[in-house]
Formats: structure tokens, sequence, C-alpha cells
DNA sequence: CAGGTGGGTCCGAAAATTGGACTTTGTCGG
DNA sequence: CCGACAAAGTCCAATTTTCGGACCCACCTG
């Protein structure tokens, strides 16, 4: 469902707030013509929305429905991997500001029993 | 660095403990061919590690390096959001044993305030 | 009316993926 | 010793995707 090339990348930019076309098209650096079809499908999917912000002159701007808000723990994970062991020497491109008051530190826990997620404590069971 | 087609997929596999080539195979329905370019490239990143766990015969499995454990919250995230939007109505087709009592419920958080990441609650900022 | 912006489309060339056949090395049962 | 089987790939021609750049159209703005 994210998995082509740009999708997540897109997806990225309208958590950012860069929901306009040529606005991906230079943050991403994707192809237009990719990056159109790319929108397409996720509209499809059920993952952006596209919608009209401005008739005279007809501009349109995409936007994440639920599903696609649900994906902000896979895009936050990935940009923490990449900071971590992407970033150079004066740190990473973007900093998360979390209420405003500290840095965001992305962090996998599990709900039920409040702990992190250490995958030696998580044990694959195929469909009983 | 993960973005090509089934690198993630082979990344999840090595954490399902499919470590072997004809393992991963089968389970994904990756091109043998496809699948063999993906490891080389995953392993010439620093995310996977090819070693030989048997001579005679020779015999290879893939592990997964430090960085490769640090995708742990990608794939699971990505894992639960196919559960929610994706999973008929027999439920998702595996379960996530957390400490052999409880199912796993991935959920993430910031380890500087304790609470739940809202994306209304995070800012993001161009590199001061 | 010239120039700019937003949101695309079109196209030929280049790159990646596909599926199936084939290979190599070694094990196992009879 | 023979035939069957497994693991881990490789090889190849036929699709599919992506790429990058040019182009298009509607609408402002000075």
């Amino acid at each position: 469902m994210v998995g082509e090339k740009w999708a997540l990348l897109a997806i990225r930019e309208v958590f950012l707030g860069n929901r306009r076309f040529d606005e991906m098209v230079r943050r991403t650096g994707a192809p237009r013509d990719t990056l159109a079809a790319r929108l397409r499908t996720l509209v499809e999917r059920g993952i952006l929305d596209r919608r009209q912000y401005s008739e005279h002159p007809t501009r349109y701007e995409y936007r994440l429905t639920d599903a696609g808000v649900d994906l902000y723990p896979v895009v936050i994970s990935l940009l923490r991997w990449g900071d971590e062991h992407l970033a150079g020497a004066d740190g990473p491109p973007l900093l998360l500001q979390h209420h405003d008051d500290h840095r965001l530190v992305p962090h996998l826990t599990c709900e039920a029993c409040g702990e992190a997620v250490d995958p030696r404590h998580v044990r694959p069971v195929r469909r009983p």
C-alpha cells in the first residue's frame, strides 16, 4: 500500500505541512510525473484526500485521511532511524518540537504493559 | 536505504526468524533474482549480515546488524497499520505475543515526556 | 500584455522487476 | 552407486517503472 518509490516521502511531506503538488516536487525531488501517479494511487487507496482549497484559480492540496494519519508512527520511526544512522556531523536536518517545549524522542512501547518494545521479548505466532 | 521493493519485507522476515534465502522467497513471494540483489544491497548498507551457518554443505543465513535491529519500530508500525486497516474478518495473519503473557499493542510515545505521540502536538523545525 | 505560479501531462530513454529455467554443492535412502 | 532432494543462487528475455525535461493551461499581477 505504501511501498512504491516516493509514496512514504510524499506522505512525510504532507505530515510536514507541504500539501501542494509543486511543494512536494521541490522538497522530494521526485519526477513530477511519478509523483502525480503516486498521489493518485494514494488517493485511490484512501490514504490521501485531494481537495480544492481555492477556486479561481482552481488549486488543489492533499490531506491525510484518518488511515493516512495512522501512518505517523511509520514515518516518525523511519525519521528517527535516519537521524540516528545517517545524520552527518551537524545533526539531523529537521528537529521535532513536542508540545513546544522539548525535543520529541520517539520510542515504541507496548500499550498493554507500558514497556519499551524489545524484539527479544516478542514472539510471533501464526494465526491460531 | 530501505525503500526498494522487497527490502522491508526481507527485513521483516529476518525479524520473524526466517533467515534463510529460500525461506524468504517462499514467504514473501519475491523473485529469487530480485531478493538476492536486495539482500546484497542490504548487506552493503550494513543492515543485514550474511553469515555461514554450516560448512559442508556451505549454507548462509542473514542476521540483522545493530542498525538493522533499530528498524524494528518501522516494521512493527507498518505491521500494526496493516492489522488495523487491511485485516480481513478473521483478523491479522500474525499475532505478536509480548513477554509470553499478553498481546503486543505497539504504540509510539515520546521518551522525554512519556506521552503518546500525536501529530498535532509536534512541530517540525528546519535545522537551526 | 509579459511573466510567474500551480498543477499537471507527454514522451523517449534508462533502470528495475518478473518468472521461470538452470547450476552447484552436498545430503539421504535404498 | 544412483536417483531424488535441499539451499542458495545465477541467467535471461519480457515487462513495468522511473527519470528528466519539455510542454500545457488557467489564472493572477504589475
